[in-house]
DNA sequence: GATGCCGGGAC
DNA sequence: GTCCCGGCATC
C-alpha cells in the first residue's frame, strides 16, 4: 500500500503515509494512552494468533508463563530457561508434568484465541486515518496478544527513539507484564519495562541505538579531522542529537616510529611487543624493566573507515601524516610517488620490517600506493578533499588543472593503478587536520586566512558562484538528461567546473 | 524568479 | 553506495 516512489522529505505526506505505518500506528494507540483497558483492538496485528517471540528476540525470563503446542493443542508452561544462542526455551509444562525444549518462534507469552472474525482482518485493509491514530478510543476490546504486540512495537519504538544507553541495560525487571498475558498490565509499560522485553546480549538491535562507545569513538571526536571540533563541541554544548550517520569513524592503529621501520599494527601490545623485541632487542623477561619505553617508539594512527571524501577515481588515496611535525621523514610530506621517501633505502616500511607474524593484523602501509593526485584540489595530507562520487568525473573531461599551492608538497600522477582493496589508510592524529583540511576546501576558491577555528556557517562553507556555465545553463532544463550526474542530483556541477 | 548546490532522506 | 529533492544563498 505504500507508494513505490520515494517520499518527498519533509513531505505531510510521507508523515503521514509513515503514520499509516501498522506497527507505528500500534506504537502510537499504545504509546498514547496510559489506560490499561484503553485503545483499541489491534486490527493491524495481522492474523491472530500466538504471538511469536523470535520477531523481537523476546527474552523470556525463567519463571516466565508462556504457552507453547504440546501434542497439537496448547499447553500452558512455564519457563525454564531461555537460550540465546540456539534461541531455544527450556519450558516446564505442569499440565504433563514434562520439560520440554521449544524454539522460541514457538513459544508465545499470551494464550492463542479463536480467530478474530472477518472484520478485524478487514479492517487492516482500510485505509488507515491518520487521526485514529491520535485519538484513541477507549474501548476494551484488546486481546490480550494485542496488548502485548502493542507493548512490544511501543517498547520498540521507545527504545530506537531513545539513544539512551539506559535503553540498552541489561533487563533489570522481570517481564511480568507479558509473562501473565491475560492480566497484561497494560498500560504499565514504562521505560524500565519496556526495556527489559528486549535482551540486550544477542542479535537484536534496536533500530537506532546509540553506538557503544568505544575508544574509537572517543578519539574521533577529540580529532578534528573532518568538519571541525567546534562542532563536535557544539554538539555536546547543546545537547544536540548526534548525527544520524557519523562518517568519520576511524579506527586506531598504531605505527612504529623506528628509524626505516613504520610498521602498523592494530593492537597496543603487538606494538609493544614489536618494537621490543624488534629495536629495542629486548627479551620477554625484559619487558618489566623498561615497560614504558617502547612507548617511545610507536605513535597512534587513526584508519578512517568509511571515507566521507573518497577520491576521485584514479586518485589516490592518503598518505600517513605525521603526529608531529617533526615526526619520521618517511611520514613527511614529500610525494610518495618516489621509491623510497626518506631517502633512506627502507623501501617498503612496514612490509620489509621483518616481525612478520608479529601481529595478525598488521597493515601496510602502502606508501607507493599513496601517491598523492589530485587534479583540483591541492594539499598534501591525508584529508585530501574531493568530491563525492557522484562528482567524480566519469565520462566527462576534467579541465581543472593542478593547482599549485602554497604547501610544500606537490601532486604527481598516480604510478601505479589504484587499489582500492588495499588497506585503509591511516591518518595520524594530528591538531592541524581539520583546519588544514577546511583550508584545502576553501584555497582553490577564495583566500581564507589561517584561521584557528574554522568558520561553519554557510557563507564560509558554501561554494561562491562561480562564472562558469552551469549544466542546466548550458543544455537547458528540458535536456537534464544531458547534465552532469551532479547537476542533475541538485550537486555542484562537475562538467563545469568554474 | 532563476540558478547553484548543500544537506539530508529514501532506497 | 546511488538517486533525489527541499531549502537556502546567490544572482
Amino acid at each position: 500500500m505504500l507508494p513505490k516512489t520515494r517520499l518527498g522529505k519533509r513531505s505531510p505526506l510521507g508523515a503521514l503515509v509513515c503514520t499509516s505505518c501498522p506497527s507505528m500506528e500500534s506504537t502510537l494507540e499504545t504509546g498514547a494512552h496510559g489506560d490499561p483497558e484503553g485503545g483499541v483492538g489491534s486490527p493491524t496485528m495481522g492474523p491472530p494468533g500466538p504471538q511469536h517471540l523470535s520477531r523481537f528476540n523476546y527474552k523470556l525470563q525463567p519463571g516466565q508463563k508462556v504457552y507453547v503446542l504440546c501434542g497439537g493443542r496448547e499447553c500452558t508452561g512455564v519457563v525454564e530457561q531461555h537460550n540465546h544462542v540456539d534461541n531455544e526455551v527450556a519450558i516446564l509444562l505442569p499440565a504433563l508434568g514434562q520439560h520440554v525444549l521449544r524454539k522460541l518462534q514457538d513459544v508465545w507469552t499470551s494464550p492463542t484465541v479463536p480467530p478474530q472474525p472477518p472484520a478485524a482482518t478487514q479492517s487492516t485493509s482500510k485505509p488507515y486515518q491518520v487521526s485514529s491514530c491520535i485519538d484513541v478510543p477507549n474501548v476494551p476490546r484488546r486481546s490480550p496478544e494485542s496488548v502485548d504486540m502493542d507493548e512490544m512495537m511501543a517498547a520498540l519504538v521507545l527504545t530506537s527513539l531513545s539513544c539512551s544507553p539506559v535503553v540498552q541495560s541489561p533487563p533489570h525487571r522481570d517481564t511480568v507484564i507479558g509473562s501473565t498475558g491475560m492480566e497484561c498490565g497494560a498500560g504499565e509499560l514504562s521505560d524500565s519495562g519496556s526495556s527489559g522485553y528486549w535482551s540486550c546480549d544477542r542479535g537484536y538491535r534496536s533500530p537506532a541505538p546509540s553506538p557503544p562507545i568505544t575508544e574509537t569513538e572517543g578519539h574521533s571526536l577529540a580529532t578534528p579531522t573532518d568538519e571541525g571540533l567546534d562542532m563536535e563541541l557544539e554538539q555536546v554544548l547543546f545537547d544536540e542529537p548526534a548525527p544520524r550517520k557519523r562518517r568519520n569513524s576511524v579506527k586506531l592503529a598504531y605505527r612504529c616510529l623506528w628509524p626505516n621501520c613504520g610498521k602498523i599494527l592494530t593492537s597496543v601490545v603487538g606494538m609493544k611487543r614489536h618494537v621490543r623485541t624488534l629495536h629495542l632487542g629486548q627479551s620477554v623477561e625484559h619487558e618489566r624493566c623498561s615497560r614504558s619505553e617502547e612507548d617511545f617508539y610507536y605513535t597512534e594512527i587513526h584508519q578512517r573507515e568509511l571515507q566521507p571524501l573518497t577520491p576521485p577515481p584514479g586518485v589516490s588515496t592518503h598518505t600517513p601524516i605525521p603526529t608531529t611535525s617533526n615526526s619520521t621523514p618517511w611520514l613527511a610530506c614529500a610525494s610518495p610517488s618516489s621509491p623510497s621517501p626518506s631517502g633512506v633505502g627502507s623501501g617498503e616500511p612496514g612490509v620489509g620490517a621483518g616481525a612478520g607474524g608479529d601481529s595478525p593484523t598488521e597493515v601496510s602501509p602502502q606508501p607507493s600506493q599513496l601517491s598523492q593526485s589530485a587534479p583540483s584540489i591541492p594539499g598534501c595530507f591525508g584529508q585530501v578533499h574531493s568530491e563525492h562520487s557522484y562528482q567524480a568525473p566519469t565520462s566527462v573531461q576534467v579541465v581543472a588543472p593542478p593547482v599549485s599551492v602554497s604547501s610544500s608538497c606537490r601532486w604527481t600522477k598516480p604510478t601505479s593503478t589504484p587499489q582500492p582493496s588495499q588497506g585503509a589508510p591511516f591518518l595520524v592524529r594530528s591538531v592541524s587536520v581539520g583546519e588544514q583540511w577546511l583550508q584545502l576546501q576553501n584555497a582553490p576558491i577564495r583566500p581564507h586566512p589561517a584561521s584557528t577555528s574554522p568558520p561553519r556557517s554557510h557563507w564560509a562553507t558554501r561554494r561562491i558562484r562561480g562564472e562558469a556555465k552551469k549544466c542546466r545553463k548550458v543544455y537547458g532544463i528540458e535536456h537534464r538528461d544531458q547534465w552532469c550526474t551532479a547537476c542533475r542530483w541538485k550537486k555542484a556541477c562537475q562538467r563545469f567546473l568554474d
